[in-house]
DNA sequence: CTGTAATAGTTGTATTTGTAACTAACAAGC
DNA sequence: GCTTGTTAGTTACAAATACAACTATTACAG
């Protein structure tokens, strides 16, 4: 009967993976060629944008990004000033990070592809179906397997 | 109105990155510790272990992993002998990868602990959810936006 | 106060990856 | 045969990432 057949695009983390390379590429070049960013750093901007201003830690449970990974995107957003960095005088550990009258340009520019680019991706799928891949991915991204080691 | 707001958690690429990098987590840390094997490594194996006898360009274009990564990855992989590589004598530019019964150990047992994972991940979701979330996948890994840029 | 722990963020170093240039073998036109 | 082009795979070097150790500052127990 052989029904244990295994596949390797049946296997949801391999299947995710391709489909998040395949699904990012061009943007990818898009920020890439418009302003020299990495995926670190156009996450970075894009938090901003969308919450305004928030601090290096804020940013990684958001994203959940490592902070060194963060420290250095920011390191490299406050060198092309897309964002300022100013130092919480209450409690000198923590800096708010906000993004810049360039930054704001790049994030507004970058937001506009982003919804064209997301219309183009659906565009693939039908709606019901693009709503439920929604709903699902969410709920991957919370939780891995769920105790499974 | 403001019906355009644009949210990150919408924004697919994004999703699907976090998404595939939830579900990865655990059982990219069994095989590491288990076999010492990277990412790369992982899905030459597998690709070994599903189809049988391959060429490097083969499992690149099944993968779509550029040939440099396979390159190292088969290299690391007959280094540690998962990997046996034989020359085909009447084109001597291609090589023939294979399992060695290591090799093929190795992948019997990671076989059952993807199945596993598999059947954890799928617990979040309920089964009519599941199998439009692979339908929708499988469109996205094989084309990006379609004509973007 | 003062010593110990916790938190925010940075830096150092080893791995890993990406890109391009490379070698080797075959193919095809002339 | 002898160019010129193509394909398979490797290597070199630059860029990016992960992980651990670090500095600076605040919290808090005694």
């Amino acid at each position: 009967m052989e029904t244990d057949e295994f596949q390797l695009q049946q296997f949801l983390p391999y299947l995710l993976n391709q489909a998040a390379e395949a699904s990012s590429l061009e943007f990818q070049q898009i920020y890439k060629d418009r302003y020299g960013m990495l995926r670190t750093e156009w996450r970075v901007l894009f938090h901003l944008g969308l919450y305004g201003r928030l601090t290096a830690s804020d940013i990684g449970q958001r994203a959940r990004m490592h902070k060194t990974k963060i420290s250095r995107a920011v390191h490299r957003l406050t060198e092309r000033r897309f964002v300022d960095r100013t130092r919480n005088e209450d409690d000198r550990r923590v800096e708010y990070l906000s993004l810049t009258r360039q930054g704001q340009a790049a994030y507004d520019d970058l937001r506009a592809v982003a919804r064209r680019y997301d219309a183009a991706l659906m565009d693939a799928l039908d709606p019901a179906e693009a709503e439920v891949l929604r709903r699902a991915l969410l709920k991957l991204s919370e939780a891995g397997p769920g105790g499974f080691t």
